[in-house]
DNA sequence: GCCAACGTTGGC
DNA sequence: GCCAACGTTGGC
């Protein structure tokens, strides 16, 4: 079992969205490193949502329920998309503020590469952000 | 809206 | 293969 964090800007495709549609492909990232991490999601893994620009905080949680397939919106077999499910909204949203403040969260891929659009996140990182944002 | 950080591209 | 120029992302 492994947790990532996925980002996306509000304006483009908020938490809202992915709740009302249950499920959703994760495509168009077109950056390696997120894409060498899309490639190692496996099936069940959480995915920590974040809205970027706007909010600048954790909403929700997602589960993988589709592995690495071609990315349906180009032709270029370099790149991957994933499906992911709705799973669950945070009572509390973990803001950045928040987790820059935590020293236990400073350290995350997510902050430390702000532009990474999918990273990886430790089962600590993971556990302590759903204690903050009020979910078991 | 600005700018820093960083990834990518292309000339040499 | 290096590095300058450029584009994109995202925090402020």
């Amino acid at each position: 079992m492994n947790y990532w964090l996925i980002k996306s800007e509000p304006k483009k495709y908020p938490f809202s969205q992915m709740k009302a549609d249950r499920r959703t492909f994760w495509d168009g990232v077109r950056n390696y490193q997120a894409r060498n991490n899309m490639q190692a999601m496996k099936k069940g893994d959480y995915c920590l949502f974040y809205h970027s620009n706007e909010g600048k905080e954790i909403v929700g949680l997602c589960t993988v329920v589709k592995e690495a397939y071609q990315d349906p919106t180009t032709t270029d077999d370099k790149w991957v998309a994933v499906d992911v499910a709705y799973k669950s909204t945070l009572k509390h949203p973990v803001t950045l503020e928040m987790m820059k403040l935590s020293t236990a969260l400073a350290s995350m891929a997510m902050i430390k590469q702000s532009r990474l659009s999918v990273s990886p996140v430790t089962t600590a990182e993971f556990e302590l952000i759903m204690k903050m944002g009020g979910n078991k």
